[in-house]
RNA sequence: GGUCCCGUAGCCAAGUGGCUAAGGCAAUGGACUGCAACUCCGUGAUCGCCGGUUCGAAUCCGGCCGGGACCUCCA
């Protein structure tokens, strides 16, 4: 079977068909550091953190790009408020954006441009797009002419002429059309950089075509990120990219539904938002919970619902390592496992999910069946080998899903506190046995 | 005002034209257990409402009700 991908460009599901073999160039819109990240900006780190795992599963080569933004608006005031340069400010939620980013389980090894590093690709880009004419510079400002562009809406299902009716009064009148978006800004305030058009920092929507176009040299096959982006700052990637290279820049664009908290969408202002790092919850429980809806669709977050999916994750990591455990036990863990028709039944199910545009709802289903499987295993007498090959299943579907149940060999003590109370049932002494079983508890033995 | 999305059991959620509408959490009955926990087996749905298309609709079309998003460099 081939990978199935729902394509915001498009608006349809197609067969992923990768540029080159067994490659896939991906590049996903990452944070702008200001700030510690919250739950909604984790839901792309999580999940494309899956997309990747789960091409590699399948025998790609994947060469996963993510930005930061460390030239921006929020940043400089930020930077005024705590009294520091932005690059210290940049620096130190860099930093937290991989702490945080590995404490929900996700991968930080891959390719992260930072603005700064790539100034002088960004200001070409501009000074191309000024040079075809799809660009004008008034003032020390460059703006895009966005109606050069005739597809221009495209991937957020717009029109020109519907969003010139919705826009609101511009109050800026130098530019041509009040659609027209900002490259470059001439600023006074916090850090500049030297340009053709005068001092100023790049506008937003720059930084990822360039680096796209710097590190690619050519279209990507995914470009992805929250729903939120894709208008206006994908749209705007396209257009420019159309403009110079008559493309859009990626053959599918793949979008994250939004997560809310209570119904609503999260917002500073009411505070109504809630740290990565404040998350006082099993953060395996967080993953579980946010591959537990299909990616496009929003998702609700409260603590009940949170709550509800660390009891999931408690259970499916308790049937492990009991799986695990008793293995370890009865010396079997370093055995090879057998994979009967049952087990073979829920990998395929897996993957077939998966394959079905990363349906990680179904295949967190066939995780479920999984559990219940080997949980039935457990209770019967010999089954070592197909309780080592569900060990192997588990550990095959944790790395795609980017879940670890963190359980080690047992030690000696804990094999010895095992037996004494295995023994200790046995000569029905229950006293002794209680105090042992509350030790392996304690252990997470039991 | 313009554009668009969603409404499936107490809660989360899959399914988007066709066998008895997946799965999980919670609840509850039973089995297992020295007792318990864990686990296993069992128990739950007029698919928001009304109408239409069809041999057949949760799935398509229309209307209504309810919730939400975007049109402001918010993932």
């Amino acid at each position: 079977m081939r990978m199935r991908i729902y394509n915001t460009l498009s608006k349809r599901t197609e067969t992923f068909e990768p540029i080159h073999e067994n490659t896939v160039n991906m590049y996903v819109c990452g944070p702008t550091v200001y700030n510690y990240i919250h739950i909604g900006n984790a839901r792309p780190v999580i999940f494309f953190d899956v997309v990747r795992r789960f091409f590699e599963h399948q025998g790609y080569m994947v060469n996963f790009v993510s930005n930061f933004t460390d030239v921006d608006d929020k940043i400089i005031t930020k930077a005024i408020e705590d009294e520091t340069d932005e690059m210290t400010i940049a620096n130190k939620f860099i930093e937290a954006f991989y702490e945080d980013a590995r404490r929900v389980g996700s991968s930080t090894k891959y390719l992260a441009p930072r603005v700064t590093e790539y100034m002088s690709s960004i200001i070409s880009y501009i000074e191309r797009l000024v040079e075809k004419g799809f660009a004008y510079e008034k003032n020390g400002n460059v703006y895009f002419r966005v109606d050069k562009i005739p597809e221009y809406g495209a991937l957020s299902g717009r029109n020109i002429e519907d969003l010139r009716e919705g826009a609101r009064v511009e109050v800026d009148t130098e530019k041509e059309n009040p659609l027209d978006f900002t490259l470059w800004k001439q600023t006074e305030q916090g850090i500049t950089y030297p340009s053709p058009f005068g001092e100023g920092r790049p506008g937003w929507h720059t930084e990822c075509v360039a680096m796209i176009h710097d590190i690619f040299g050519e279209k990507i096959d995914i470009h992805g990120g929250g729903t939120g982006l894709m208008f206006p700052h994908h749209e705007n990637e396209i257009a420019q990219h159309r403009a110079l290279a008559g493309n859009a820049i990626a053959n599918y664009w793949m979008h994250n539904g939004q997560l809310n908290i209570d119904e609503k969408k999260m917002s500073k202002s009411e505070g109504r938002i809630i740290l990565v790092k404040d998350l006082d919850h099993d953060y395996m429980g967080y993953r579980l919970f946010t591959l537990s809806t299909h990616y496009r669709s929003p998702i609700d977050y409260s603590d009940d619902i949170l709550i509800n999916h660390v009891n999931e994750w408690q259970k499916i990591k308790r049937t492990y390592s009991q799986t695990f455990y008793q293995l370890d036990l009865a010396d079997q863990l370093d055995k090879k496992g057998v994979h009967d028709s049952q087990l073979s039944k829920i990998h395929q199910g897996f993957i077939e999910a998966l394959e079905d545009d990363f349906n990680t709802p179904n295949a967190i289903t066939e995780l479920h069946n999984l559990v219940k499987y080997a949980n039935q295993k457990i209770r019967e007498r010999n089954t070592y080998p197909v309780m080592r090959g569900a060990l192997e299943l588990f550990d095959v579907f944790f790395k795609i899903l980017g879940l670890n149940p963190e359980v080690s060999r047992l030690t000696k003590t804990d094999r010895a506190i095992y037996m004494e109370w295995t023994n200790a049932r046995k000569n029905r002494e229950f006293d002794k046995a209680d105090r042992l079983r509350e030790k392996l508890q304690e252990r997470g033995i039991l």
